[in-house]
RNA sequence: UGGGGGAUGGUCUAAUGGCAAGACAGCGGACUCUGACUCCGCUUAUCGGGGUUCGAAUCCCUGUCCCCCAGCCA
């Protein structure tokens, strides 16, 4: 029931055009998903892009799916895949049935080349890497077509075959999709969509030793799961060119959107998943959940909730400009949640003893203060007095200042009495 | 420089041609056996220049600045 005194929060851009989708008629059931690669433990920057993802799915009585973007097993391994579940799970989200891999999907997607061989929209290149880039042009020149753009598709298939079967060395050939050597868009410069990789994969093991690129497997995924709108961060604007080419060249029974958001920044903290690996590798924090990182595992050691991060990312918003949100904001955002049930407990930092020479010499009492200001049905906090006590010393330093306002009262000052 | 995006207080986000609003930070005050919390009050913004309009953050023109793209990473 909505409450006609306090107006709903005003929708986000992707909310208001999954809003319109639905009134249209355009989409009756919202598909989201999550897509991490898991090489390295998720971050708080993650926490925006699950918080968005599962909570529209939630909001419109929708889906969102968990997969795992696993086409580069250099660097992937299971033990990311179980602490990013843990993660998710610990965050309050719920995937159900619908824990999907990219690997999974490794045969539909070696189909879908050859249909795209097939089609004269994919050809082998045997250009090395140093030549596909001089090939590539720049930002203001166009690039050139490579010499073997022009091949038959029988040649392709036969080529791709050999490809696929090991018969030919790491980065002696790859697959591109054909489309435009002279698109100012770089990203549409005939974008590799295989390349040979003799690794063994942490699900699939040494049964494939070619493996999609992001720009082919990642629409193809979206498509085959029926997700409706696929969002990700901005810096994927220019992909979604390649994104839509290759659904609208295979002419897919599903066409799935991409919508872009500015990913999250936070002053004076890393972020990057690359940054944090090494951070981890080379020994300068604990591990991935050290606490002095943002990533999900380590706000968790340090005392952080789940509603907390959540509340997080619901208060910096869901927009287009590049933004850095204070790190109070964060912090913030925990106390505010910890505040509402947090049991209070009292310390003395930095004890003095003193003797109060009025206080008869052998008395000790038990004082009882309420332990929460907004909470008094919160249990009293209790704590010993006695004539020897211990002071907080910043307490009395700042009283001999006389920088406390008004006159001292008995209660102001931490005391604890020493056993 | 070609292309793709973006510009609202110190920071983030609203206002979708009709009173520039909220949060965080900051400042002042009240309350306090947590310098917390809570409460009250305050300061601070539409990138610049033109135009359309009764009326522009919003529409048009123009300029400036910032971000992304030249991986066989995602």
């Amino acid at each position: 029931m909505t409450n006609i005194d306090t107006p709903a929060k005003p929708l986000d851009f992707i909310r208001q055009i999954i809003a319109e989708d639905l009134k249209s008629g355009k989409h009756s059931n919202i598909v989201t998903r999550f897509p991490p690669e898991p090489n390295g433990f998720l971050h708080i920057g993650h926490a925006k892009s699950i918080c968005l993802n599962f909570g529209i799915a939630k909001e419109n009585n929708g889906v969102c799916h968990l997969r795992f973007d696993d086409t580069n097993p250099g660097k992937e391994s299971t033990e990311y895949v179980d602490a990013i579940q843990k993660d998710v799970r610990w965050l309050g989200f719920d995937w159900g049935e619908h824990l999907h891999f990219s690997s999974d999907y490794f045969d539909q997607l070696h189909e879908f080349a050859v249909q795209l061989i097939k089609m004269g929209k994919a050809y082998v290149c045997h250009l090395n890497a140093d030549d596909m880039r001089e090939y590539r042009g720049t930002l203001t020149e166009p690039g050139k077509d490579s010499p073997y753009r022009d091949r038959s598709v029988e040649e392709n298939l036969a080529l791709f075959a050999q490809m696929k079967n090991g018969e030919l060395a790491e980065g002696t050939c790859s697959l591109r999709a054909k489309i435009d050597m002279t698109s100012p868009n770089m990203i549409m410069r005939d974008p590799a969509i295989y390349r040979i990789m003799n690794k063994d994969h942490h699900r699939t093991g040494d049964t494939w030793c070619i493996y999609p690129m992001y720009d082919f497997c990642h629409c193809l995924s979206d498509m085959i799961e029926q997700i409706t709108h696929s969002i990700c961060t901005l810096e994927f604007e220019n992909n979604r060119a390649v994104y839509d080419w290759v659904l609208d060249t295979l002419a897919t029974p599903c066409r799935p959107r991409q919508y872009e958001f500015a990913r999250l920044n936070i002053n004076f903290t890393v972020m990057s998943k690359r940054k944090l690996l090494q951070l981890v590798e080379e020994n300068h924090v604990d591990g991935w959940d050290d606490p002095r990182m943002l990533t999900i595992s380590g706000l968790r050691r340090r005392g952080y909730t789940p509603a907390s991060i959540r509340n997080f990312c619901d208060t910096i918003g869901v927009g287009k400009r590049d933004s850095w949100i204070d790190m109070g904001v964060l912090e913030n955002s925990v106390r505010d949640d910890l505040n509402v049930d947090a049991p209070r407990v009292m310390g003395v930092l930095n004890p003095l003893k003193i003797v109060i020479t009025n206080y008869p010499e052998e008395q000790e009492e038990e004082l009882e203060a309420q332990n929460h200001p907004q909470n008094p049905d919160m249990a009293p906090a209790r704590f010993p007095s006695a004539g020897r006590s211990m002071l907080n010393a910043p307490t009395i330093w700042r009283m001999r200042r006389g920088s406390f306002s008004g006159s001292p009262r008995v209660g102001k000052y931490a005391c604890a009495t020493p056993t």
